[in-house]
DNA sequence: AAAAACCGTTGACAAAAATCAACGATTCTC
DNA sequence: GAGAATCGTTGATTTTTGTCAACGGTTTTT
């Protein structure tokens, strides 16, 4: 149980059999079933989770009731409503099951306890924080500056699977286009090779 | 020296003075004039710096020649290419400064060492990364979900100082516009009210 | 196994945003 | 202090994107 957790984990900083057996009590595992809710808009988000199998999306309604999906997460990546997580304030993301799900879970509880006791787990956590902030922040640079194919194209490279995985209205969404513009942007793209 | 960068550090962890002599070791400072680059695209980005005085502001270039700005900072606010200066590899950002400013300057090597003695550092370097990560999630998620309108009213809700300081054709290329449509999502909001 | 929901695409049209040009009013620069 | 550059706005036009509707082909649900 929990492998991929603590294959990222090791990938980050080694641990030694002790300190994954320390860290396993403070993790929790969870079955999702495709369509439940992680997060729901107003709850507060008590964990984060790990996808060890499945996959998540997160996404926020407009006044008018349309999602716009804000994240996902496949297997190996971590995901839940960081602001409402760290300060304990009614989440305005939704989260849920995109496919049935294995997760792991990190209560803000022990999220806290482990910060305080083990220098390891902050050191991952940052580092996993900073390659999150990076990656967002290329996402970021990509939106404002990039014109919508050579966007598509970037994205494609930059989340191979996941476009593979996740129905095109999804990822249109997560772009901020109509579901029918990004059909025209991958057929005009089709159509000048 | 150092005011503001050893207020926002306190404002997080607090520091002994023999701490703050520490740190103090490792810092630089820097002044920059107006116009006057902070970083250019294909360096590698050697430091990250906190504005003690003036506004910087980070943007990129696409195949037109047409500038789109990343991210502003203004006094106390801490800017780099992040990914640059922690792979090392040369930015695809240029930072330059919009007024003349002071700076206080981390080296790579400086960040480093500080990393690995002195935990404090570790974790005010987390708490950063985290705040920084939840604004830019924060913006993102507006980017993809709110209209124009409300988009510009929540922005300019999340920065209040920076819209004020900063020339609106600026702003307009920090949200993705062109100058003219940002003028009259202004003028569209003074006349409903 | 049948019905319902979902998915991606296309066409016609409407709405939104970019572009181009011009203007007066600052503000910088020399 | 004069000339040049910058700034924000507005109008006219073009381009881009969203919206609405329809379709055939899945996949899900029951």
């Amino acid at each position: 149980m929990y492998e991929l957790f603590f294959q990222k984990f090791n990938e980050k900083i080694a641990l030694t059999a002790e300190e994954e057996a320390f860290i396993k009590q403070y993790l929790t595992p969870k079955k999702l079933r495709r369509k439940q809710y992680f997060l729901q808009e107003g709850d507060v988000c008590k964990s984060i989770c790990l996808v060890e199998k499945g996959a998540l999306r997160a996404y926020v309604l407009d006044e008018t009731g349309d999602e716009h999906i804000t994240a996902f997460a496949l297997e190996g990546w971590t995901l839940g409503d960081l602001y409402s997580f760290i300060k304990a304030e009614p989440a305005t993301w939704n989260i849920d099951a995109l496919e049935d799900c294995e997760l792991v879970l990190i209560s803000k509880q022990a999220h806290d306890e482990l910060m305080q006791t083990m220098p390891k787990y902050e050191t991952y956590i940052r580092m996993l924080m900073t390659d999150a902030y990076m990656a967002l922040q290329r996402r970021t640079t990509y939106m404002i500056s990039l014109p919508l194919e050579e966007r598509y194209l970037a994205f494609t490279q930059m989340y191979p699977t996941l476009f593979q995985r996740v129905p095109q209205h999804m990822i249109a969404s997560f772009m901020g286009l109509s579901a029918e513009t990004l059909s025209r942007v991958r057929s005009r793209i089709s159509n000048r090779k």
